[in-house]
Order: C-alpha cells, then structure tokens, then sequence
DNA sequence: CAAAAGATGATTTTT
DNA sequence: TCATCTTTTG
C-alpha cells in the first residue's frame, strides 16, 4: 500500500497532474518499469500476509484447482494475489481470463489488482462477468455467428414485451401462457443449452408442456428466438446460449481461445449454471489451468439455474485436481461462526469442511420474538441506536436483511421516523428507469436500426403523432412478411399502400426515420458524448421532461443528465486508454451494467437494508436478519423439496455468516401480508441453530407493545371497506341480486359499477362532446383558454381535423399539454 | 390524448 | 399492500 502512495506522488511530482492517479492508465504506463519491481516485492511481502491455506492456494497455478472459500475466509484477497502472482511469473495479463457474476465484483478484483500491479497491466486482464467477457467475444467473432458486431442486447424487459406481443399474435390466452412464466421457461431451457429446434424434438419438455395445457411454447420460443434473431438482439440467455455454438461449430474459434486463456479463474463457480460450465469446461480443456473459487454452502441461486453440482462434481471432471480448503474465518466471533456451523451441518451433500475463528468468543445471538412485524422493525431500530450510541460503531456498520423485498417497507417506515439514515438496495434500477431507458433505446436505434425493442419504444416519444394503430399495422406486416422495420419506415412511400397508413402518419413516420438515420450516419465519425448529447437534445427527450417543470419531471431530467455525465467519463476514460470511444462502445459496455455498480458518496455512513440474496460477498459489524417465521423463511413456496429447503438453509447461513460482532433474528407472530394480518409461527431455522448460542431477551415491551389490529384507524377503515369485486363469489352473489337485462353476461358487475346507468340516457356523453364542437371550430393559435382542471393556458398550435383535432396548449399551472379538442372542454377567455 | 379508476397478480436476482 | 397494466372517461 505504501509503495504505492509512493508511486502516485512520484507521477504527480513528475508531470504535475493534479488528479490522483489512480484509475489514469497513461501515467501509470509511463512509471510501469518502477511499478514491476516493487510490485515483485509487494507480493512476495503480502504472502506473508497470507495463511498457509491462502499461501498455497495462491501459489499452486498449475492444473486443476478447486478452492473453497468459507464464508469470511478472505476469498477475495486470494483471487488478487493468485493473478498477481501469475503476472509476478511472467505471465502476460492478456493470457489469463477471471470471470466473476457481478459487474461489481470484477470492478472491485480489478481495482486491488490495479493497485498491486498497475493498472497499466491489469487493463489487459480479460476480466469481468461471463456475459459482458463473452458478448466481447461474439463481437469480435461475428463473422462466425450470424449476428453483427453491434448486436443489440435485450435486457428482461425488453424480452417480456417480445414474448407478450408474439402471444398476443398467437391469440394466446394470456391467463394461461403468463408471459413472464413462459419466458422463466424459455430461459430456463436455454440455460441448459436447448435451441428452439431440440425443443420441440424433446419428448419430455413437450410432454411436460402438454401436461401444463401450455403445448404451445415451442412455436413461442422458436417465433422468439427468431424474432430476436431478426433484430439483431440477444438476450442475456442468448450471450451464453451463443458463446456455446460458436465454440461447438467452430472448432477453429474455440482452439484460438483455449490458446489464449493460459490461467482460468472463475469466482464464485457453485453459482454457474451449465451454460456457464461448458464454456469453462471447453476452454479450460487447452492448457487444463483451471481454478475455480467458491462455497457450496453458499450456494443460493439455483432458482435462476446455478448447479451446486459443478462444484461438488470438480473431482469428477478433473480428477487430478488439487483442493485448497480456507477454512479460517477471519470476519465473524467464534460464536457466530459456530452457530452458523451448526446451522449448516443439517445439509446433506456438502464438501467436507471446518470453518473456524480465532477471533473473541463475542455475544450470543439474539433472538427478538416480537408481536407484530412493526414491533419487529421498532426493537431492531432502537437496538440499532442503542448499540450505536455505545460507542465504536457507525451507521455504516449496520445492516438489516430480509427474505423478501416486501418487508423493507417497515423497516424503512421506523427508520425514517427515528431518523436513522438508511439505504434500501434491490429498488428500482437507475438503468430501469423508464427516461434512462427511453434515451438507451435512442442510441440502440442509432447503432442497431433493426432493434425492434427500441423501435417501438420511441417511435412515439416523445409524442409526434405515430399512435398505436399505425404501429401496429407496421409491426404486423413486417412480421408477417419478414421485412425489416426500419427499411419500410425509410422507405415509407413504397410500403403506405400495403400498410393502408394515411399520408400524415406516413409524413411522421418520414420524419422520425430520417431523424435517425442522421444519427446513424455520425455514429462512427462522433464520439459517444458528441452522438449522446445531440441524440439527447434533437430527438426531444430533454424539451419534454424540461417544460412541465414538476417534480416527477425534475428529477427525471436530472437522471438524464447523470446517464449523459456517465457517457461523457465513458468517452473520456476510453479516449484515454485508446480504445473505441463510440456510442457503439458505449452500449456495449452499459447494457451489462447494473445499479449495484454505481455507488453513490452519499450513500456511505447508512445502515443497510437488503435481501439476504444480495448481502452476499459484504459484510457488517453487526447483523439484523428479520422475518424468521414459517412460510416466509424457510419460504413457502421452497418448502415442497429437500433440496429447495436446503437452498433456504443456505441462505440463513449466507445471512448470519455477513455478520462480524453481533447477528441478531428476529420473528413477529403477527404479520401483514398482502394487506391481511396472518399468524405466524417461528420458523424452523431457529431452533436448527445450537440453543447453546442463541439468547432470548427479555424486552419490557408492555409499554410499546401495539398490536395493529386493535389500532382504530387501520382496522375500522379496513371492516367498513365493501368487498372488493374480485372472485366468482362475489359476482354471484350480486348477479343474483341486481341482474341486469342488458349484459346478462356479467351483469353484476356492470351494474355494481356504474350504479345509477339507467337514468342517464345511453348518449350522454356523445352528447356533452357535441355541445364543445360548436366553438370548437372558432379554436386558434394565440388564444387564451381555460380547463377545468388545467386552469388558464395558451393555445400553441391545433393539427388535425375534426372530429380528431388535436391542440397543443401551454397552460401556466401545469406547462404544456396536448388535449383531443372533442373532450376538452376548453373555454376561450381571450382570443 | 391523458388522467383516473379498476383489475390483477405477487419470492429470491444478475446479466 | 403495492406496483403495473387495462379500461373508462372527459
């Protein structure tokens, strides 16, 4: 760490840069014959840092090796130091490939390993998840796999529209194929590496189709497939699905690469799925120098297709393999350690292992029994503050794990009120958001013109008179006759005829494609920043979340505004490094990006709130794990398989094993879900632990103790709601008493809503539309108006022809607004 | 077109 | 409860 100070000074001294200089590759380039030879001697003095087990595990880099990483057992710093290590023996960076699951945890290795060894060399580390190093490699090898080098990338989202739209086309019923669960499904099978084709050559997926009444999802998938195919797009599914033919039917590619990846690392490998695993395994099958990095006991993904299998079955695929155990948690108190450890040792099926601590015997866990879920979130609040003010700790130190997202909302509730600042992970992702991914679709569209996702995402926003029937007469014949979207908008005037458009959608449509076949045609000349903010500013983005000024709009901009800043360092990192700095290159980089990988500065000095899923990998001085009760944790839905229960055990082991001094669980026996209390019993975990470590305070809870039942609000308004129209039962029994002869189809409930129907005549609202047309006409620019809700405002412009004319008016309360003249019931003050 | 009302469905999550 | 999607309404 000193050496390294030492070397940024030295740069700065030198050539008077005021940055640090770190994360500046070009300063460091020009110290590197310095950097290397303290580096020799910064990793040969961290060995001694390391424990034996660490020691070796870092230094055996020859053939197969599979390391188990216990839970605090200093995982991390041994992947640095093992690629430092390899880079310490003359290995070139370019030669080893280190895989990881998250974004973030990439970023982080590359950081410590840019520390230890220059990030002048790390750079060339083919380092980063497997998507975003395997997407790299579909780029580059396009050529072989049908794709073009600037493939789109579908996130779930993207994939979910593409699967409802073609069973809508299908005339599915939505109730029976759900499309999220048909694409759960279709993932699934990719996953495991099925294509459309062995699909429905598969007597058993098609039987277990036919089973489910959902025999068509083999003509879903392959009209997916193909549909993505279309549009240049994979989704993430596809990355791996696709990385594995290009290897299986080019044996040529995959000789190249087994040649290049010398030293294989993968993190966390009881998480990869098989897709995952036969990449690994093919490449790996070059120079056999594979090491692998993980904890079958934390193993908690196989919901999304990890096999826990891959790491209990190293031995059996690489049977002169060397096993390297860290066993010595360095985090957690003897205490927890333990009582995770007689937590887990319920398991079957497990790699041998003892995980112990030299740290103090600490605390006992707690046990907090609570009344009702608030009460849960008031003790853990007051316990935060209690420990807090005792001195030694920070808010930082703190965190608050669930099973489900759901129960933050309590948690953030009593925070709030106590003024504990906190932070929930796991909320909407900044890249979800609907204006970052709007101007996202503009640059797909830019770089890829047949991304149909960003297509129909922005070909009418902001607003430009493109509505949903002429889209949908396009989208229907391009996929009906295999056309290309973009070349028939371009090409407007040939298609109008067959599309049966009229000539002012087609004007529009002209408009919209000649916009970005503009953009199209700077793309490679621009950098990403040039192309972002002109895409920005001319395609109306920011004029439409800049005039209504409301806070909605305000914040919206401002996200813009950061997504743009994230493209301006983007180019400028790139420029720096001499890599492509196209908006191209951007897109690529951010569509494998998430939220968890743009930490904020203000977040630091907050207590955490997160499931226990993604607490993995962290950890904190002190631990709250909330909701310990039957049907939630172990879940409901996990409790119907030895095997799903064994995946919840391991994720109360993931959840007591992030704590370093203290862990502290706690139930409630009464609980809202879904809006209605239910009773609750502690779950099982508890009494899985060895009593020997838990404790169970004795809190004076009289005096708090509120049960929300008996709160007079809540439970009065809640009794006195009528009945929610959901559910045969009740459309019985108000068809039974108030049947309507008009709709004997469902007559209660047309009757129930709309009540006193009968009096008013069927052509009343035609008629209030027709009483607006008379002045209507006399409508014109520059006028003032009044709306009722609106208030005063000016006339922009009026387009259209009646009865569909349509005005753009500025109003002073609520800025500008485009109202169908037949309903708005506009009334000139002032022409 | 745009806001309000109604209906509906609902783990865990990364890429 | 709550977010999201669809329908209704002006």
């Amino acid at each position: 760490m000193e050496k390294k100070k030492i070397g940024v000074n030295f740069t700065q001294l030198l050539t008077s840069v005021p940055e640090s200089g770190r994360n500046r590759p070009g300063s460091d380039d020009r110290i590197l014959p310095l950097y290397q030879e303290s580096t020799t001697r910064q990793v040969r003095d961290f060995l001694k840092d390391l424990n034996k087990a660490q020691q070796e595990a870092v230094k055996e880099i020859n053939g197969p090796a599979l390391i188990i990483a216990g839970a605090g057992s200093g995982k991390t710093r041994v992947l640095t130091y093992r690629i430092a290590w390899l880079l310490d023996q003359g290995i070139p960076a370019s030669n080893i490939l280190a895989l990881t699951f998250t974004n973030k945890a990439a970023a982080e290795m590359k950081d410590r390993i840019g520390t230890l060894i220059g990030y002048g060399i790390s750079r060339h580390l083919w380092m980063g998840t497997f998507h975003a190093v395997f997407s790299r490699i579909l780029r580059i090898e396009s050529e072989h796999t049908g794709y073009s080098s600037n493939f789109s990338i579908y996130d779930t989202q993207d994939s979910r529209n593409v699967i409802k739209a073609i069973i809508k086309e299908l005339r599915l019923d939505e109730q029976i194929y759900k499309p999220n669960e048909v694409f759960g499904r279709i993932s699934f099978v990719r996953n495991n590496l099925v294509t459309p084709g062995a699909y429905a050559a598969n007597p058993v997926l098609v039987a277990e189709d036919t089973k489910n009444r959902k025999p068509r999802i083999a003509d879903i998938f392959r009209l997916y497939q193909k549909r993505c195919h279309a549009a240049d797009a994979m989704d993430f599914d596809d990355l791996l699905l696709n990385t594995n033919i290009l290897f299986r039917d080019h044996p040529g590619v995959l000789a190249k690469y087994q040649d290049i990846f010398r030293y294989i690392l993968v993190d966390e490998y009881q998480d990869t799925n098989y897709a995952q695993y036969l990449i690994v395994s093919k490449l790996a099958a070059g120079h056999k120098n594979l090491g692998v990095v993980g904890d079958d006991a934390q193993s908690i993904y196989s919901f999304r297709g990890a096999r826990i299998e891959n790491i209990l079955n190293f031995k059996k695929d690489y049977p002169d393999y060397r096993i390297f155990k860290l066993e010595q948690n360095y985090r957690s108190t003897k205490t927890i350690v333990d009582a995770a450890n007689s937590l887990i040792a319920r398991n079957k099926g497990q790699i041998r292992k003892k995980i112990w601590s030299a740290n103090e015997t600490g605390e006992k866990i707690k046990v907090l029994e609570c009344a009702t879920d608030h009460e849960e979130g008031e003790l853990i609040a007051k316990s935060i503050i209690s420990k807090k003010d005792s001195g030694n700790c920070e808010y930082i130190d703190f965190a608050v794990l669930y099973r489900t997202n759901a129960q933050s909302r309590i948690f953030e509730e009593v925070m709030r009120k106590r003024g504990i600042p906190y932070k929930v992970y796991g909320s909407l992702s900044f890249y979800q958001r609907k204006e970052i991914k709007d101007l996202l679709a503009y640059f797909r569209l830019t770089v890829n013109n047949r991304d149909q996702e960003a297509l129909y995402r922005i070909i009418n926003y902001p607003a430009r008179g493109i509505g949903k029937t002429t889209t949908d007469k396009l989208l229907r014949y391009c996929n009906e006759n295999g056309a290309n979207p973009w070349e028939v908008i371009s090409n407007i005037d040939k298609f109008s005829g067959v599309l049966g458009i009229n000539r002012g959608a087609s004007r529009k449509l002209t408009d919209f494609s000649r916009m970005i076949n503009s953009f199209s045609r700077e793309v490679w000349q621009q950098d990403a920043w040039q192309m972002a903010s002109r895409i920005a500013s001319s395609s109306g983005i920011l004029k439409d979340l800049f005039d209504p000024a409301s806070a909605e709009n305000i914040s919206k901009y401002e996200n813009i505004q950061e997504l743009l800043n994230g493209v301006k360092d983007f180019t400028i990192r790139q420029s720096e490094q001499g890599e492509s700095n196209s908006l191209a290159a951007y897109l690529q980089n951010v569509s494998l990006l998430t939220d968890q990988d743009t930490e904020k500065p203000d977040d630091r000095n907050k207590v955490t709130l997160m499931t226990i899923h993604s607490s993995k990998g962290l950890e904190f001085k002190h631990v709250y794990v909330g909701g310990l009760e039957e049907e939630l944790f172990p879940n409901i839905w996990a409790a119907t398989s030895d095997s799903e229960l064994e995946e919840e055990r391991r994720l109360f082991y993931v959840a007591i094993t992030r704590a370093g001094l203290s862990a502290t669980l706690s139930y409630a026996q009464t609980r809202y879900r879904w809006g209605v209390p239910s009773m609750c019993k502690p779950s099982r975990f508890l009494s899985e632990i060895d009593s020997h470590y838990l404790e169970y305070p004795d809190f004076e809870l009289t005096g708090n103790r509120k049960i929300r039942g008996s709160s007079p609000d809540n439970s009065a308004a809640r009794i006195k709601k009528p009945p929610m129209h959901r559910g045969k039962l009740i459309r019985l029994e108000q068809a039974g008493t108030m049947p309507d002869p008009d709709e004997p189809d469902h007559s209660g409930i047309a009757d129930s809503v709309s009540g006193h129907s009968p009096g008013i005549p069927a052509d009343s609202t035609k008629s209030n539309g027709n009483q607006a047309t008379s002045p209507l006409s006399k409508l014109k620019a520059g006028m003032i108006v009044e709306h009722e809700r609106f208030g005063r405002g000016e006339i922009i412009n009026i387009e259209g022809y009646h009865p569909n004319s349509k005005a753009t008016v500025h109003f002073i309360s609520s800025g500008q607004k485009q109202l169908l003249l037949k309903f708005a019931k506009l009334r000139v003050v002032q022409a």
